[in-house]
DNA sequence: TCATTGTTGACTAACACAGTCAACAACAGT
DNA sequence: ACTGTTGTTGACTGTGTTAGTCAACAATGA
């Protein structure tokens, strides 16, 4: 796995598509959100379009929302519809496998499978649902007390699904 | 981090040297016992040797060893020593940082940081030492029980360090 | 001195990355 | 039906990375 500006690109874009819901969510709200280029981000939304993770509406009110709950979107179907394999390498790759020479060794194989579940384990179990809440919570925390040593430090995000 | 064939090949010709200690190997030892295009090993070596981790001797006799115990060399060293960071992306990555899109929002930003973590957690704590003995104790299980469904599946890698 | 070994720097074809652009298609409101 | 708003599609480009090759050079041991 390699996460180019696209994935980071596309999980910036899901973070204003998915704090717009239920409304539709145009490419400039996110453009005035985050700083993206607008003319990049169509491709990557096109892509999260392509993948099931979002649906678009052409015309006057239209624009971007997701095609299914954030809670049921995994941090790691983002990665996968734009970047491909979250594997370190694709000869341990589950869904985007290709030999490469480490399969030469038994030994190394494995310990990059290893590395490859425990990337996996983080980016399955997190869904952008949680994302949007540890986001909530940080702009709150900031609302909250708004130039003081912040103390709450937020939390890790509580993992479902 | 994406593990490039380059670092694939200097994990495989890490085992040929490491497995000819205390004897120097030479890089036609390493491309007979692997299939490595001779010309792309030695750019490789090179890179093992400028990061301290094998050192060279020429002429007749001469060839690569450790330049310290495979007990001391992690494979993050390796990864690191070739391919650069470990990090999924620049801006989490600790060894070499540069800014990224990502950074725009601390949820992301966070959880990609735990994904590194993760990563240097297994390749920090594995050393050439642990994949050497798992090699040897797959060879072994090999030659012990020839043609089987092999049973003793050779266990994870103790980690030391 | 000579064969053996590694060292160095340059080179290349193919592809991925990041970004841009222009023509097109659907939809809502009037 | 018209108009403006919005997404859709495909092509294009410059730069860098990947994987691999090559040739001239430098040290070492016998």
């Amino acid at each position: 796995m390699r996460l180019t500006f696209a994935t980071e690109y596309g999980c910036l874009a899901l973070l204003a598509i998915g704090a717009a819901e239920p409304e539709y969510c145009r490419r400039q709200d996110i453009v005035g959100r985050y700083r993206i280029p607008v003319d990049f981000l169509e491709q990557v939304l096109r892509k999260l379009s392509a993948a099931g993770i979002v649906m678009a509406r052409r015309g006057a009110g239209g624009g971007f929302r997701l095609a299914r709950p954030a809670s049921q979107i995994a941090i790691a179907d983002i990665a996968r519809a734009i970047d491909g394999p979250l594997a370190p390498t694709r000869s341990v790759s589950k869904n985007f496998y290709f030999p490469t020479p480490v399969e030469e060794s038994k030994a190394f194989h494995r310990l990059f499978r290893e590395v490859r579940d425990a990337i996996a384990a983080i980016l399955e179990s997190t869904t952008l649902e949680d994302m949007l809440e540890e986001e909530r919570i940080l702009a709150a925390g900031r609302r909250g007390a708004p130039r003081r040593g912040h103390r709450s430090s937020a939390g890790a995000a509580t993992r479902r699904r």
